[in-house]
RNA sequence: GGCGCCGGACAGGCGACCGCGCCCGGCGGUCCGCCGCCGGGUGAGGAAAGUCCGGACUCCACAGGGCAGGGUGCUGGGUAACGCCCAGGCGCGGUGACGCGCGGAGAGCGCCACAGAGAGCAGACCGCCAGCGACCGGCUCCGGCCGGAGCGGGCAAGGGUGAAACGGUGGGGUAAGAGCCCACCAGCGCGGCGGGUGACCGUCGCGGAUCGGCAAGCCCCACCCGGAGCAAGGCCGAGCAGGGACAGGGUCGCCCGCCCGUCACGUCCCAGGUGGGCCGCAGGAGGCGUCGGGAGACCGGCGUCCCAGAGAGAUGGUCGCCACCCGCGACCGGGUGACCGGUCGCGGGGACAGGAUCCGGCUUAUCGGCCGGCGCCUCCC
RNA sequence: UGGGGGGUGGUGUAACCGGCAACACGCCGACCUUUGGAGUCGGAGUCCAGGGUUCGACCCCCUGCCCCCCAG
């Protein structure tokens, strides 16, 4: 995976969903978190229920996460949880690297800047 | 030409740039656990799906018997096995290609609402038939005669109810009738002969007058099933804190049998800790080709190929070109015509759906065209 | 992975061993009332879907969809 690299550990993602800030839209919602020493490249890993739809849908949703992901810098020492809505897996790759963009502009400053 | 039936195979192709999982090789770094870069190889389906069946595999005193429970259900075959497949038999539907169904109701229990006279060793509403007939009506040659109400009987042909009502035709018989009797037909049962491995079929004889449906209600018969599941199971590593109860425990239930144990190394409960890695885990009931056996499902021989192995879970992103399908328009060709074929332009479309131990089936979802065989109708020669 | 339960008017629930789908609240319409409320009368159901068994299915069997629960 290019860019972030992978958050395996299921207690990270808990805890990058419970502690960290979070903006959420119609395509997808973004968890982000620093971590104690915040040493190392951006870690990052996505997410889609079975809400989204069947296997199909859901790993449609979670390539076009990674794909958009992968297309722009993160800070380091970030931890990222991209969540999918269902919404995602009908969506253009343009619309989903807006909505990425824009939650990613809005975290930077609470997240990097506190 | 039109409308159908059955079977099979496919699941758009090529290319550019940026990326992903796994394997191999090289180089560099290293705290030796690995990490980074480069190159090469490889990377989802016909249903991978639903999880409805069957097996492989692994573990459980090696699970032996009985009961209970569950499943299957025409016959024969195929298979590791099946609830699957093939062939056959019978029945039903269809003009047909073809499709669908399948043990037993002559072992027992139970159920058949409403309607209807009667619905389970049937029944008599209308009706039919003689008899009585003191009452009523009509006729009268005055003796009676005819019809009806009523009474107690005989009958079950016809009407009518219902999903279903105790065979059909003809004859005899009778007061009227009825398998009451007879012949033939249908159906049932028994027996013989012939064919078939068998389901069953053909044929001959005899019998007694001969009535259902539901077992996807209970049940009977035959056959099958030990249980759990890859979070099976094995190995390595890290970490913690013990306390209490009990004589029984052993992978669904009950009894017997068997095994282990009876003061703890067991079982259960509470508390605490961990929730990491490796194996299992990809050579298989395997794919393709060919030859042989078989009616077929399928089986065997030979050759050849290696074809995903992740573990918060890899196939993506942005485009181009060419095919394919649909709609509209223009032009050309054929035809009296409805229309058909071709070229070009514009617009649109490409489904259902993603491996998680593996395999064989079933079921369900699915845009579109392709191949093969067959049936019916119509037209032409 | 294995097992259990359920889907019925708008909502919450019924229906013996197969025989006319019932109740409460709500909604709609009509009557009554100056209006509203209360009251009276009436109305509305693909019994989750599709097949099958049966004369007949909410009920029995098969397939599919959805929801809930339990064990590891």
């Amino acid at each position: 995976m290019t860019g972030p690299a992978r958050l395996r550990r299921s207690a990270d993602v808990v805890a990058t969903l419970r502690r960290g800030r979070h903006r959420a839209g119609s395509l997808l919602a973004l968890h982000a978190r620093r971590r104690e020493p915040a040493a190392g490249p951006a870690r990052m890993t996505v997410v889609a229920s079975r809400k989204v739809g069947n296997a199909v849908r859901r790993n449609r949703a979670k390539r076009l996460l990674r794909a958009a992901a992968a297309g722009r810098p993160w800070a380091d020492g970030l931890d990222l949880v991209l969540v999918a809505r269902p919404a995602c897996a009908d969506a253009a790759m343009p619309a989903v690297r807006g909505e990425l963009e824009d939650h990613a502009r809005a975290l930077d400053a609470l997240v990097v800047g506190a």
